[in-house]
DNA sequence: TATACTTAGTGTAATTTAGACGCTATGCAA
DNA sequence: TTGCATAGCGTCTAAATTACACTAAGTATA
């Protein structure tokens, strides 16, 4: 289940990081181009031989639920509320942090760096423009790659990718998310693209637009594209009082 | 993804539970009429007050991953092994297991009952006759109760059920899984019946056939039911290589 | 022993959906 | 003014979905 990230919980300062559980993130984006992740590098030292490209994750604190941890995570590094958020599931694997690498990189930043550690998923889908990437508490810096151009990641984390988008694309199967990627407005051909981004392969135009468009999830705007050196397409939105309905209606298939 | 739960760590004696790391288990089992659900007592003492009734689960050893625990706890219960096994996810709302009544209760079978544990959901489908119920370490007995009959369970797990539950139904909508509540040979009429049952709702029958049919992975077999009070069907089974043939080819939409 | 009862097992027509495909429109660039 | 790029539309065909009714073959029972 979707949630918004519009809580975040206040950290007292006696609450405790749980050794034992941490959150991952996986937050996508899209640049009307190609779906990408937000990687990080973690620990403090840009110097350091050890920093290795990371999803962002956290150990949970005691006092927040899991999906308040997921959505600190993405708030630290991105300043956004209210994102689309669902879990993908947890990862644990008692060698998932045992690598060398992975070892000496925890033993840096980690009070238990040995200790078992289950990891909840998450993937997140948000705004890139809208996005403030920021240094967090568990990352020294914040950078979107193209999912293309993922081929290692730390931990277990190129896995939990792999299960990310997996879950993503069937999502995207029967709801149709993708608005949260794109802008306010945003045209028909815009969101057709980011299909065949993410679903990774082609989708006739016409078709896309037929099925899209029967649904009545999009708003007709009375504004056009200009400055492009084609015929300016309308733009439109997304129609959050229909989609309630359609959901509620239950939609099945939505497969292209 | 679905694991067959082949694998039986040897909890050595070393083997340490970690204090915030439980796994537990929806067993569905069908009797031919009705969805069941193999919920436990915990604790050791019959007479005790607080015997409530929850799902099967337990901490988690440090050496073993999160499959292999759920496997244990299933195969504890059921003396069953290689079934089929899903993750449903993590659940970890730090008031989780802080209700008195529960605290009571792991006050009785816990080193540390207050510590926050986050619990990793499986589902697994079993066929209830070859099932062996037996005591567990984490549960004084077990019994298989109607889904529909369960108001309420201990902790969080009557959520946890219904989460299990959705995601069964989504599953069965792209995966004819429903063959592992089913014995060697049954009747496509069991089998139809059985979809019924688990999506809870009326499919036509001879649709219900001709769909199931063209699938192409039942196999029929040269014998029929006897002492039937009616024309006598024809067993079927479950033919493996055709289903795996048909994963790889992948097919979308299987739904009723 | 005939009748009733129960589930097995089959087919077709109407509607809806999916998939393939080609053309004109409109703006900018050269 | 020509070329280029994307916008935006409609139709045909095949396949899938849905709705729907009867006969067959056993047991139970009157």
């Amino acid at each position: 289940m979707p949630v918004k990230n519009t809580v975040k919980p206040k950290t007292s300062s006696k609450a405790q990081l749980n050794p034992n559980i941490s959150a991952d993130c996986v937050i996508f984006g899209y640049d009307f181009d190609q779906l990408k992740v937000l990687i990080i590098r973690r620990g403090t030292n840009v110097n350091s031989k050890t920093t290795r490209m990371a999803l962002p994750g956290d150990l949970i604190y005691d006092t927040e639920n899991l999906d308040e941890a997921a959505s600190r995570i993405l708030n630290e590094l991105t300043g956004l509320e209210g994102i689309y958020l669902e879990q993908v599931g947890a990862f644990g694997d008692p060698n998932r942090i045992k690598t060398k690498g992975d070892q000496e990189w925890l033993k840096s930043i980690r009070a238990e760096p040995e200790a078992r550690v289950v990891t909840v998923a998450y993937f997140s889908l948000v705004k890139m423009a809208d996005c403030n990437l920021q240094p967090a508490s568990f990352a020294m810096s914040a950078e979107w790659v193209a999912v293309h151009d993922i081929k290692e990641l730390a931990f277990d984390h190129f896995d939990i990718l792999q299960a990310a988008l997996k879950k993503l694309k069937e999502k995207l199967d029967t709801h149709p998310i993708g608005f949260n990627l794109l802008p306010e407005k945003f045209t028909i051909g815009q969101l057709h693209k980011l299909y065949e981004a993410i679903l990774d392969k082609k989708i006739d135009k016409r078709n896309f637009r037929r099925k899209i468009i029967k649904l009545n999830i999009l708003t007709n705007l009375n504004e056009k594209q200009t400055g492009v050196a084609h015929k300016p397409s309308r733009f439109v939105k997304f129609n959050e009082k229909n989609y309630r309905k359609l959901c509620e209606k239950g939609f099945n298939n939505f497969s292209f």
